[in-house]
DNA sequence: CCGTTATTTAACATTTACGTTAAATAACGA
DNA sequence: TCGTTATTTAACGTAAATGTTAAATAACGG
């Protein structure tokens, strides 16, 4: 199970949030292409992906002496579900906007 | 502008999570409401609710002593669109469910 | 087997986060 | 004005996060 908490954790350091992007963007890369990406020693990089990896947001595939790292569909999924249980909340305005220009233009 | 690390590091303690799931579901709130809500010192709820304002996440009306604080509907649409940004990554194979099942019933 | 390459783990220093209690602010009501 | 209530700020201790360099692992190709 995805603990929200930790996902959103992982994901609050700006190099690991442009490590998941650039995952989402172009798929599977083993550790040292991301390494180069980053004014970072190897073993920074090394430790933000660990942190990934326990939050359950990447995981790692090892191909020789390569590891290849991926992001899991899961837990973007979860993130896009927990805001969706909330939709009502932050979409409400938006929601009656819709509302009453497409079905129910009867006020004002 | 909405610093999404930001977003995500305020959201990365459950204390705070747990506050901004109340907000939303009960709208907007004083201090003391929340903080009888927590095992917690009156001290550090409300420094965790100064977090939560700091990363743009909730806003906070004076009323006399009490200051009621509610989530920004902006904050988490934030959270939305970054997901649905990449909706293209994380929900491929529902998508290709979706398009083979609603669309496009060709192949084996 | 050996040197090279890819990556992680260890050890360490520094900063940041978070909780506590005590003190400061500020509005309220008698 | 004074004591009470609501909330924040200050001061402090401790734990966690993050970066560095050096060492450990492990696979690769002669």
């Amino acid at each position: 199970m995805i603990k929200l908490t930790k996902t959103f954790a992982a994901l609050a350091d700006p190099t690991r949030l442009r490590m998941v992007e650039r995952l989402m963007g172009e798929g599977e890369l083993p550790a040292g292409d991301l390494v180069s990406d980053f004014e970072m020693s190897g073993p920074a990089i090394s430790r933000h992906l660990k942190v990934l990896r326990e939050a359950g947001l990447v995981s790692q595939r090892a191909v020789g002496t390569h590891r290849y790292y991926a992001v899991r569909p899961e837990a973007m999924r979860a993130i896009s579900n927990w805001t969706m249980d909330h939709r009502a909340f932050w979409a409400e305005s938006l929601d009656r906007l819709d509302s009453l220009l497409a079905l129910d233009p009867e006020e004002d």
